[in-house]
DNA sequence: AGCATATTGTTATGTTATATCATATTCTTT
DNA sequence: AAAGAATATGATATAACATAACAATATGCT
């Protein structure tokens, strides 16, 4: 257990080494993927790796901005593909109030997770919090729904906004 | 306390009487819009009305198509205009992963609500949990983040969908 | 009645996502 | 290495969801 107490927080400080979440996550994918015998294309690479940019969520056409400018002939579809290949190997997350996508710092069980997300500064960080997932499994599972998916999205100021260190990241 | 525990249980059976909720949601509307002196015009009362002809959450573009063959001139902003409103006051709620709207049974707090989603008939049933609410907002609380609008949207199968009682409606 | 405010009409456009078919690349088998 | 299957990407079009801006109308108030 962590501060937060049976949960893995990753909503990271400002001044933390950005770097290091990049190359962590691009890592882990490439290991993941090998793993699993599924292709990393330069292409799905790319798009991870423009994700990871930030722990800001990414719109699908943000990231087709960039890719236009270093791959001619990018356009809607090369962007969703990427995006569903990455999704589907749990690499990114689908963030649903935002339309929008970010990494996942932990990608390896198969997991829901909630998300933290400043509406200041447009940070979001992942919480894999079991009580808050069982909360739900239990109550879900009570009123005789068989749970899939679940998205938990919590929206507010980070800590960092609170305290008026920052406006915009 | 009922039978899920601290919560108000709203997913509904396949065979209530759906003229109930209906009535029961107009009338509730009108008497919350006279309380708070906004208007419940005959737009945002057909457009209630719509969304609670059933328990799917309805898109933007389904209330549309229908206003279309009963208001000549009808347009998009006709349709979030009136959605904006019934949403500021608490009457509808938006289902982020469905791009949706559904009737809210309990419009009186303020609260965010848990959304059971089945994925075979397509109907929501919101839960008002306060243990699973009571989770998110600890936890959170504890990574030091200010939490504000909670967005929870479990996917899944309903009871009657388990038992293969039905797979549309 | 006259004014201020709120609501709706109307047109245009912005944003997000998918369908479809063609081409190219990679993997497997021989 | 060549052939064929499977996977991935290119390219074009369109669908689905949402908002901006300004005009016209309706409502509430004095």
């Amino acid at each position: 257990m962590d501060a937060t107490g049976g949960t893995r927080m990753t909503f990271l400080d400002a001044g933390h080494d950005h770097g290091h979440c990049l190359e962590g996550a691009l890592g882990r994918a490439a290991a993941l993927c090998a793993e699993r015998g599924v292709r990393l294309t330069p292409l799905r690479r790319r798009v991870l790796e423009l994700i990871w940019s930030g722990h800001k969520p990414l719109g699908a056409y943000k990231i087709l901005d960039i890719l236009r400018t270093e791959r001619q002939g990018s356009a809607p579809p090369t962007v969703y593909r990427a995006l569903d290949f990455l999704l589907q190997n749990g690499l990114v997350h689908r963030i649903e109030s935002l339309n929008s996508f970010v990494g996942c710092p932990n990608p390896d069980p198969q997991h829901g997770g909630q998300f933290l997300i400043c509406r200041s500064c447009g940070m979001a960080g992942e919480l894999n919090d079991s009580r808050i997932d069982d909360a739900i499994r239990k109550i879900a599972g009570k009123a005789g729904f068989a749970v899939g998916r679940r998205t938990v999205e919590i929206e507010g100021l980070c800590p960092s906004c609170q305290d008026g260190k920052a406006l915009r990241r």
